[in-house]
DNA sequence: TAATCGTAGATTGTTTACAATCTGAACTCT
DNA sequence: AGAGTTCAGATTGTAAACAATCTACGATTA
């Protein structure tokens, strides 16, 4: 049968590179992707070099302008607010969608109940890049339980603005917050599997608005007023207006 | 200055000829796009060709499989139903988000009712495609006053499968159906302008939800009843399963 | 006959070379 | 000095040839 492997083309592999290294900050926002400086760097032809900017333009980690190349993306707190928004409703969504199918014998819900085991690894626990890939993997994975494959890529897209935005800012996060994070996951799981839909709907944007909260608290108090006087945040995330101070 | 005028690049160019294409039928679902072939009758080189059938790619179009080439997707009704749930959910977001701030300096404020006015134009009016289109048009400048860029471009990414969706389908518009289109749009912008955010995400949702009636109404009897027995139109449409019977 | 294997042609992936465009610094002119 | 102009180097856009992979079809075998 031989099973087509179809071995990751090159423009695929050189864009993974280039993804972490953006991701590990050797490049940074405001940093140049010079075709032929990549090309002999990764010792290729240009060809796949071009193909693999355009991969990455395509997943926001560059901004691509005609004949002047391509730059790596400089994320703002408004961008991080509305990615959150989206994540927010499309979540709910899908989650109420799954709620309502048969979930359990999907073959993703194996996968979502191994990846919700791997929040509470210790080796996870260690830092906050991995705590945060942990957490989008398994949000992912309840994503793909609603059955919506464009909805769960829409939602997968904004994976990477919350990694960019996490090293740039150099979000750090609290181990407390993070227990609780655990917690929240696996009563969603629960949820899911008693069907209980609106019960899971709740559960994910009581999660959203969480994680939210925690991001903020890392921000400059003046931004953050800002932030939180946003309509944005009223409407999506039902944030009541901060009057007079703020904790930190 | 001479601000860079920037040229279209061949590749761009060449994108927008197989869209062309593949709207006006001449390409169909499940249709092979191929490089070489393309490049002949473009009379272009292979790359831009290979570029453009990427970004093509990127919106929808077509779908790639490596080393395999590409082929013109072919939507369900699954799609256009998830597609419509994105813009409920996206639109509903970036329309209150309109209806809070200064609606009327903005600059797409123009824009949005001069493509108002348009939707009334007798030439529109002709062809299903030029109504589609027309409401899609008003439709993305509406979300553009939400001032949300990444939900504006998730929304605008979803015009496309439904332009699919009606050429393949050949979904006819009734003109009673359109009028009230007008109307509602009319009454859309009176919201935003006065700045009555939940009066403007109620006309937003139901226009959605009778743009999804009247896609439904178009379809074959036992298969709208499949439709609407999905737990997607009740969460996310408020559609109330219909016992026994359906209308034409 | 049905299944496997292998090869030739078709098609995509990659490289290299060339053309077009942009950027920035030196140079004019006022 | 300040604004505009010119030109060389840097960089992206395009073309054409080469390499790798896939597909289809027929030969071989059981």
């Amino acid at each position: 049968m031989m099973q087509a492997l179809s071995h990751d083309t090159t423009a695929d592999v050189i864009a993974q590179r280039i993804r972490s290294a953006i991701l590990n900050g050797q490049f940074k926002p405001g940093d140049r992707l010079i075709e032929e400086e990549l090309s002999s760097t990764f010792e290729v032809s240009r060809g796949p070099v071009r193909e693999a900017i355009r991969i990455l333009a395509s997943e926001g980690f560059v901004v691509l302008r005609k004949n002047r190349g391509a730059i790596v993306t400089t994320p703002t707190m408004d961008d991080v607010l509305e990615v959150y928004a989206i994540r927010m409703s499309l979540g709910s969504i899908a989650v109420a969608h799954a709620a309502q199918a048969r979930v359990e014998g999907s073959k993703y819900f194996a996968q979502a109940s191994k990846l919700l085991e791997r929040l509470s690894d210790s080796k996870v626990q260690t830092e906050a890049n991995k705590m945060v890939d942990a957490d989008l993997a398994f949000q992912n994975s309840i994503v793909q339980l609603g059955q919506l494959p464009r909805i769960s890529d829409s939602f997968a897209q904004t994976d990477n603005d919350i990694r960019l935005f996490v090293r740039v800012l150099d979000i750090k996060y609290d181990t407390q917050d993070y227990q609780e994070l655990v917690v929240r996951h696996t009563h969603l799981l629960n949820a899911l599997t008693s069907g209980d839909a609106s019960q899971a709907t709740h559960l994910w944007q009581t999660h959203i608005r969480a994680t939210v909260a925690e991001f903020t608290s890392g921000i400059a108090p003046h931004e953050l007023d800002t932030v939180f006087e946003r309509p944005l945040m009223r409407h999506v995330f039902d944030f009541q207006p901060l009057t007079g101070g703020h904790n930190g």
